[in-house]
DNA sequence: TTGTCATATGACAGTATTGTCATATGCGGT
DNA sequence: ACCGCATATGACAATACTGTCATATGACAA
């Protein structure tokens, strides 16, 4: 948590730390993130950074807070519109959102995308699928067997890590390209659905 | 390439410092590994280290051509045993060459598992998929669609990186529990080879 | 004007890293 | 016994990093 010193703070001065903090850690891991770095391109001395902020780490949470706050937004906006769709389709479009922040935002995906591959613990669990999601759909799955969709015999949990994997590999090599993304995602999936359909 | 002074060594010497570094790099990024620790560990001095090697760029190669090396042996020698079976069965088969590896050596796919994650493209490249290997799988789903096994319209490029990226992950997250490794990976190749089967 | 207090600042200590280099060592041949 | 050469060695320079701390600054209240 910042200091109240931070808060304390103009918003601009404020937006002008978290926008040089959000730059460094688009392009660096966190392990290799340098506070000189970030307090040379927020163009505040080194001193005052740890008058805001305990550590690198407060730093982090800081940032990483904010654009999971961010994602969540646009995910529950984007929820509403397919709330009728089938188990896959809604899960490949909650992942999908992290696409309409790269168009508005592109440094907020990078950070996702290089910093997930972080493997210091602390960092890791900001990029857990979490079981209560999973469990969402999961129920959602069970809808469309009952439906005749989806056969009885698919392991639910197998088909969501898959896609989850799949979805976060891709989006991390393909990165930038949404289209490319979109594009690639869609041959994986007609696979998988067709995998999982009731004939 | 390692130095004319380091095949002068004798053997042992050799191997100590191939093993030191094996433990290094399976316990670190390639970009945090520590000269200073291999050769803490090795028992020479720094100064002899440099006598060896060019730097540390030219050590991870060594230890990277040695082991990728062992892994293609067992890949050729599985290879034999499934020259029958259907495209997917033969590639996921070629993957779970290292899950063989890692009973005997679990140090080398602790490497790849680590530095599979590097952002370097210099350490990025180690772990591609050969173009010229994808070439031969999608050879095996030509002849699997002329079998009658394969429906005609299935992208097998799309298999092929999917099947890929699912094996490299799980083995990455679940690492060395090889029973466990090969459970999950069943479950993901029966819903695709549902997904990619002539009805 | 003076005093107080939060904040600003950059020098500093401590630690780690890599690669170089001058010198020491020891072995093989003469 | 001696010489020369390949190799062994650790001190060193250069660099980067984090977090701390004593002091400077400036705003606001009395």
């Amino acid at each position: 948590m910042p200091k109240e010193t931070f808060y304390n703070l103009p918003e601009s001065k404020q937006k002008t730390i978290f926008e040089a903090a959000v730059q460094e850690f688009s392009t660096q891991r966190y392990s290799d993130a340098s506070i000189n770095q970030i307090v040379k391109s927020a163009g505040i001395p080194r001193g005052s950074f740890y008058q805001y902020f305990n550590d690198k780490a407060d730093l982090f949470v800081f940032v990483l807070e904010k654009i999971t706050a961010e994602i969540k937004a646009i995910e529950q906006k984007n929820m509403a519109d397919y709330s009728d769709c089938d188990a896959l389709t809604q899960f490949a479009n909650r992942l999908a959102s992290t696409i309409e922040l790269n168009s508005s935002r592109p440094e907020y995906t990078r950070i996702t995308m290089i910093q997930s591959k972080e493997s210091d613990p602390f960092v890791k669990k900001f990029f857990e699928l979490q079981e209560e999601h999973k469990r969402a759909v999961i129920k959602l799955f069970e809808r469309d067997k009952q439906r005749g969709l989806v056969r009885e015999d698919v392991d639910a949990a197998a088909v969501i890590d898959m896609v989850y994997l799949l979805s976060k590999e891709t989006f991390y090599t393909i990165g930038s390209d949404g289209n490319a993304y979109q594009k690639r995602m869609e041959a994986f999936l007609k696979i998988i659905r067709d995998g999982i359909r009731r004939s």
